[in-house]
DNA sequence: CGTAGGAGCTGACGCTGCGTCAACCGCAAG
DNA sequence: CTTGCGGTTGACGCAGCGTCAGCTCCTACG
């Protein structure tokens, strides 16, 4: 007693396509193949079959599920390997969820600067990478190109106005930065400590920015992007010219430091 | 001023394989090509690639990035049609988890009991679809011929023993409702609709079950169960006979009708 | 001046799991 | 004889590149 493939389909739920494509692959091949080529699929098919669309229902791909059936796998252990997959791969898409979250609220905080021109004025005049390579290539060699690339790519990615509104957002930051410096606060002091810890905190913030997801930037990358805000004037301008950068260098300096 | 394809590739952290292949389909084109055919990048190309790379990060698809800078798409609406994707994903992620979870559960419930004749004993014996047709194509109809499948499949994708270790966990279910029946109870009264509910819920628990993820089967797939119970005499069985599937029936029947 | 090495180029296949034609065959009813 | 259904075997398509393969051009070196 067998039966044909689209008996076998529309019972499965599944295509008769789907069934060729297993025989095709080896998962499972007809009980017998009757004259003029048909398939025929008796009932321990079907039983294998039921077997396999069930792993194929919790996202096993075929080669796991035919690593399964051919008992070459112990199946909890497959099960295992695929639940800790999910488990990434749910938390990849946790992290992406947030990065456009921020992104988006990043862009509706913008709305109404007008968008002409977002992709030149402030990425082609301020932070152009490939202008300053020597702060490029100090911050490479500190915490990996891949990584200056992809916190770069977002920075520019954003946009002329977006990067307006992400600087004002920070306005707040390198105003108090500017007072404590003319206020002639010590570095390594309890107010400027304390603003390096905001400063860290906000960068931790930024997507893309490594640290991101543990919420706190690495050492390297705080240092690197100090050494910066110094030796670039469009960023040392954020905080009252290079000595003023120089005191927002030297208090991160140190808090990095002290946070082993 | 330009660059070669690999200053851009490296700089962006890429491959010049992706630049040519962004190249290919159009979104990324050169902007001029030198002698000898070789790509060159200015600092409109980098731009342009570095919103690109953004919008990659955030896990948009080639085709929607290309719409959005072509500016035939607004970005906002972009990211939160995207945010809407990256949101079923993540759900249907952690429906697979928990299913595989489960089903985990499930088969380290079950060892020691051997793994024998796993797919023969009870799946061709007692629940072979294609034994009682009649009772599929009643189910079919109520509830889909899909869901039908998957539950099914569940079902007899669990092998012999665990499908065992399943009828042991509901054996107390079983018992009580042939007590009840033998008690003479009301189908319509407390104690049977009590177990009723019981029933339902044990329904839902199973993975594959229509309703499972909602916490409670629809009244379409319970009413056919019951149906089948009574019909089916391997499943009446279970219940002490026809009669006292007929019971079961009757309470789930009223069970469903008042809870709309 | 020949050559080795490095960078770039254009195809083209591979991967995942089928959906979707396309072209053809066999059998039974009208 | 035609129509129609159900079956067959290719083969392309998709998403986003990775990865050869085979060829050209330029430069530095012996």
């Amino acid at each position: 007693m067998d039966w044909s493939i689209q008996e076998v389909a529309r019972h499965a739920g599944v295509t008769s396509r789907t069934l060729r494509h297993y025989d095709a692959v080896g998962l499972l091949p007809p009980s017998r193949v009757a004259a003029g080529g048909t398939r025929r699929y008796d009932r321990t098919a079907i039983v294998r079959l039921q077997r396999i669309l069930l792993l194929r229902e919790l996202g096993l791909g075929l080669d796991a599920v035919g690593r399964v059936l051919t008992e070459q796998t112990d199946e909890a252990r497959a099960l295992r390997d695929h639940l800790d997959g999910l488990r990434r791969e749910r938390d990849r898409i946790d992290r992406q969820i947030g990065s456009v979250r921020r992104t988006l609220a990043a862009l509706e905080a913008g709305l109404g600067t007008g968008n002409d021109d977002r992709e030149t004025i402030m990425a082609a005049d301020m932070l152009d990478g490939f202008d300053h390579t020597e702060h490029r290539e100090e911050v490479e060699q500190r915490w990996g190109r891949e990584a200056y690339a992809r916190g770069d790519a977002w920075w520019r990615g954003l946009g002329a106005e977006q990067q307006q509104a992400f600087l004002r957002e920070v306005g707040d930051l390198n105003a108090d930065w500017q007072a404590a410096w003319r206020d002639g606060a010590d570095p390594v002091g309890e107010r400027a400590q304390a603003l390096a810890g905001r400063h860290a905190a906000w960068l931790a913030g930024i997507p893309g920015t490594p640290g991101h997801t543990e919420g706190r930037p690495p050492a390297e990358y705080v240092l690197g992007l100090a050494e910066m805000y110094v030796a670039d004037e469009r960023f040392a301008a954020n905080y009252g010219g290079r000595d003023g950068a120089a005191f927002v260098r030297d208090a991160l300096t140190a808090w990095v430091e002290a946070r082993p």
